[in-house]
DNA sequence: TTGACATATTCCTATATGGGAATATAATGT
DNA sequence: ACATTATATTCCCATATAGGAATATGTCAA
């Protein structure tokens, strides 16, 4: 089997930088393709072929204004992302809580042995 | 240019359905490699090739212990991926609001309407 | 050393890209 | 109808899989 298609889920499909780039920018307001491009220094047809991807995982929302399409980012589809990984948010908290832990109890060796020098 | 490789990134790494399986196991506590096989019920080969990519992007640590590799998840590796969508988490509170807006006003015109009908 | 167990790597193939180039489709103005 | 503008799609190719099969590596026990 190959890899999973980009528009399997929200998963594969922002696995692209170049589409995590377009979500960010669509987040505030629609934008017409033409901006998008402009934005991001890609062809046309890429951005294009971006924004279908996003589309299809229902990432992004689309209207048409005359001849321009007005794709803005669909924040829903990002919370089963936000979610899946804030499941792990307790560990790193530990996990930082040990390193701190460490840290500190090298300082008080380190003064410890400081303490024996001056003796 | 093709697709970015698996181990570029957590985002990419964390594409995979399967890998994703082996984080949450392995949030807990470490575990040697046969534990995930049997947990997963896919080829030991396959389990190996995901592990790698795992710790490729720092998603995962490992030690060993006797013939066993034990593997944990490391937690700090998906931060980004959770910072990077909670960005959005302001905009689908937004987008609720307005659903739920909408909803209520739709519920007072049917009331109005049913005033009206009574009237 | 030899055998058994645990895990990793290599080789293979079908599949899915992402970008460039060319072309198609859609809407507007004249 | 025709030219123009804005997007989308198709065709091409180099690249990177994920899984299956076979094999290699590493560790322990006798």
């Amino acid at each position: 089997m190959a890899r999973a298609a980009t528009t399997s889920d929200a998963f594969n499909a922002v696995a692209e930088t170049r589409r995590r780039e377009i979500l960010n920018y669509l987040a505030l307001q629609e934008r017409p393709v033409g901006e998008i491009v402009a934005m991001l220094g890609l062809e046309q047809p890429s951005v294009s072929k971006h924004l279908r991807v996003l589309r299809d995982v229902g990432l992004v929302h689309v209207r048409r204004d005359g001849r321009q399409m007005l794709y803005r980012t669909n924040a829903e589809g990002i919370r089963p992302l936000h979610e899946w990984a804030g499941q792990f948010e307790r560990f790193w908290q530990h996990q930082l809580a040990r390193i701190k832990e460490r840290a500190e109890e090298k300082i008080k060796k380190t003064d410890s042995i400081k303490s024996q020098e001056e003796t």
